[in-house]
DNA sequence: TTAATAAGTTAGAGTTTTCTAACAAAGATT
DNA sequence: AATCTTTGTTAGAAAACTCTAACTTATTAA
């Protein structure tokens, strides 16, 4: 069994080494909110747990074992908030910190059930892959709104950033996930774009288009 | 904010002060499954944050504030069993471990969420009344089966062993909450009684009786 | 009512997770 | 290459919760 805290950091480590191998000691405890030297303790520890690849001076990275128990819990979060939306009516700025604390529930039964009732879902309500049970994550290729041209005919599938401001700029905006939105033009002075979904026109600036992941369906 | 360990001792001094008044430490000590001088100290510690009445040597019990404040975690842990059972499909034996961990979630909003889509039940699966939100409790009169006479018609409305075993026993005897119960006869010698339920007749022992809350729904 | 037993407390220590202060290694800059 | 800056580590300590051992108060029983 692991604590909470051990829990947190098998998470946090997943997310930064996503793609990009190593992590930093100083990264994870930006993202952790504590010191450097409590990240150090921790990693000795879970080193010897086996679930950590540690050495001095070396940068950080979660073994087999850790990446699968990441995996777990990164599962039962986005079941969570997969269910938090659809079963109970919350909307997607919500739940992200009702999942946080869900996600260290330690029973099998209870996810098991919520994928269930959600029917097995393969990505969570901000479009974030679910990994499956034994911790493989099926991704798809996403892109990014800001990588699309003029003309282009796009989905919304994910977005980067679950934060709750930009969640709730994205609600303001009415964009929900699955809107078709077509790129009406792109600004190249400052890359930001106009685009049209829903009889609606917007202008998002680059760092939002950054933020946002689409899949192509087809062209104008 | 309490932690989840205060939140516990607030909830096991709850349950044990039900009606009579004053709590041990010895009783505190083996129902949390902690020695005695670990007690002594956390009461100290509530105490000093106005949630626990504590004098040397003398019974404990809760403020009042202590008690809101338990009884709004029990509000929580019923609840999520309520919704666990009546909207995830779980059997109510199975709930109580994991509404003991979801019990501690911090969110005003989710368990509001869980109480509306309830349509704000009083009661949860096994019977015991559901705090509101203001930490009362309405109770209900109920009896003991054990203390119930040859002849008369009933309903089993909660039980007073939410045990595993227990739950797993009335499963098996395919005995559900609301189910309507006749009282066929009365063993004096032991207290035993043959009652009969949907088309089914049995025989309790004296210390299931005791565990079966009742109430009467007219004479035979 | 005095001795024996049970219940409760104090003192001191261990574990987990965190911190600050001081030091060491790596990487960047001239 | 020598220095400066950033990054990472060690050492030692604090807070939360728990323990054991030793002591005190309360209760029970002779």
């Amino acid at each position: 069994m692991d604590s909470l805290v051990e829990e947190n950091y098998l998470k946090a480590l997943f997310y930064l080494s996503d793609g990009h191998g190593g992590v930093n000691t100083n990264a994870l405890a930006r993202k952790l909110d504590v010191k450097m030297p409590t990240v150090t303790s921790m990693m000795r520890k879970l080193a010897a747990k086996g679930l950590v690849d540690y050495q001095k001076y070396k940068p950080l990275g979660l073994t087999i074992t850790g990446k699968r128990k990441a995996a777990t819990i990164i599962r039962k979060h986005r079941l969570t908030e997969m269910f938090l939306v659809e079963k109970m009516g919350f909307g997607w700025e919500e739940v992200h910190d009702i999942a946080e604390q869900i996600e260290h529930v330690d029973s099998p039964a209870f996810f098991r059930k919520m994928d269930e009732i959600l029917g097995h879902p393969l990505f969570d309500p901000h479009g974030s892959p679910i990994p499956d049970r034994d911790g493989k994550i099926h991704r798809k290729a996403y892109r990014a709104l800001s990588e699309c041209e003029q003309g282009d005919r796009l989905k919304l599938m994910a977005v980067t950033d679950s934060s709750n401001s930009f969640l709730k700029f994205l609600n303001g905006k009415q964009l929900a996930l699955d809107t078709g939105i077509d790129v009406i033009s792109v600004e190249s002075y400052d890359g930001s774009m106009t685009v049209s979904y829903d009889k609606r026109q917007e202008v998002f600036s680059k760092s939002v288009c950054d933020k946002l992941l689409v899949t192509k369906s087809g062209n104008a």
